[in-house]
DNA sequence: TTCCAGGGGTAGA
DNA sequence: TCTACCCATGGA
């Protein structure tokens, strides 16, 4: 049975710029498929069942939801659940003006505005953020994949034989052993253990990290007290929860970096931090954005 | 075989 | 605050 509805999105944004935001679209239990622009997703909801989203942009740039494997309706509950979800993963809380008036100012970022990009696809919780980034360090992308593709098929399975995201519940029930034997994550593995264990045992509530009272220096030290954390992965994750004055410089960017700098590599993070510097509250959007500027552009 | 990836923890200074 | 050294995986 099929279900189908709206969620509404703030003005400029647009589907498919924010599907293709970050590799988080190609990244189990999301897919994304270029040639329909639509982005798929297999999802728990909090009563156990598991879906399959379909997502599109319709001709307003509003998203439209299509709910498969549900055996009864859509329940409001449901729907309502849905939409907190897809406006986490969406961030279509998040007022990007600001953001477009300063990139405006360089013709180098004019781009970004023209292709409405600048609002990045996260998870729709603090969790998968949390472990999808850790098994982004020090791997290759192709690894991260990989590593992802195996934790989620510990996450429950639908009927056409997806799997949902794994719970933290679940991952803490394994003992770190048994979680490695499968993810094959390395020394990773005992860090992200440790992570869904404190989650499932409330000693650390991940999702109140969204409050936009909270400061970023308080949540960037938050991050980093976490085992795996350092500042890439902290940079990373305070982008994903709308802060994007945390730069999250890897090697990626330092190759980036050399390609604006002619040619000539940094000597180190801090001749990068200084070229970002003038950006202020936003210098961790604009270097994302020099790092998808190639991606999203052929999209 | 060695090197290293979208780094980070730890010890020692 | 900075540096040296170690850490598992698997592709090149």
């Amino acid at each position: 049975m099929t279900h189908t509805f709206i969620v509404q999105t703030p003005p400029a944004f647009r589907f498919w710029p924010t599907v293709r935001s970050h590799g988080w679209c190609d990244l189990g239990p999301f897919s994304s498929h270029v040639e329909a622009r639509t982005l798929e997703r297999v999802h728990q909801l909090g009563a156990g069942s598991v879906v399959r989203l379909i997502l599109a942009g319709d001709k307003d740039e509003h998203i439209a939801v299509t709910v498969e494997g549900l055996d009864n309706g859509l329940s409001p509950a449901q729907k309502d659940e849905l939409t907190h979800g897809l406006t986490n993963a969406f961030n279509l809380d998040r007022d990007l003006s600001d953001f477009y008036a300063l990139v405006r100012q360089y013709p180098r970022y004019l781009w970004i505005e023209q292709k409405a990009a600048g609002r990045m696809l996260a998870a729709p919780t603090v969790w998968e953020d949390l472990a999808k980034t850790l098994l982004t360090t020090n791997t290759t992308w192709n690894m991260t994949k990989q590593m992802v593709a195996r934790l989620n098929t510990l996450g429950e399975p639908d009927a056409p034989g997806g799997h949902a995201f794994p719970t933290p519940e679940r991952i803490a029930a394994m003992t770190p052993d048994d979680l490695n034997a499968h993810v094959r994550a390395g020394y990773r593995g005992a860090y992200l253990h440790e992570l869904a264990v404190r989650i499932a045992n409330g000693d650390l509530d991940v999702e109140s990290w969204r409050d936009p009272a909270l400061a970023s220096a308080d949540l960037y030290k938050r991050v980093k007290s976490l085992k795996g954390f350092g500042d890439y992965a902290a940079g990373s994750i305070l982008k994903l929860l709308g802060h994007f004055d945390r730069l999250a410089t890897d090697t990626e960017c330092r190759a980036v970096y050399k390609e604006i700098n002619n040619g000539v590599p940094a000597q180190n993070d801090a001749e990068i931090a200084a070229y970002y510097e003038p950006f202020g509250p936003w210098r961790g959007l604009v270097q994302w954005m020099d790092v998808m500027e190639g991606w999203l552009k052929n999209s």
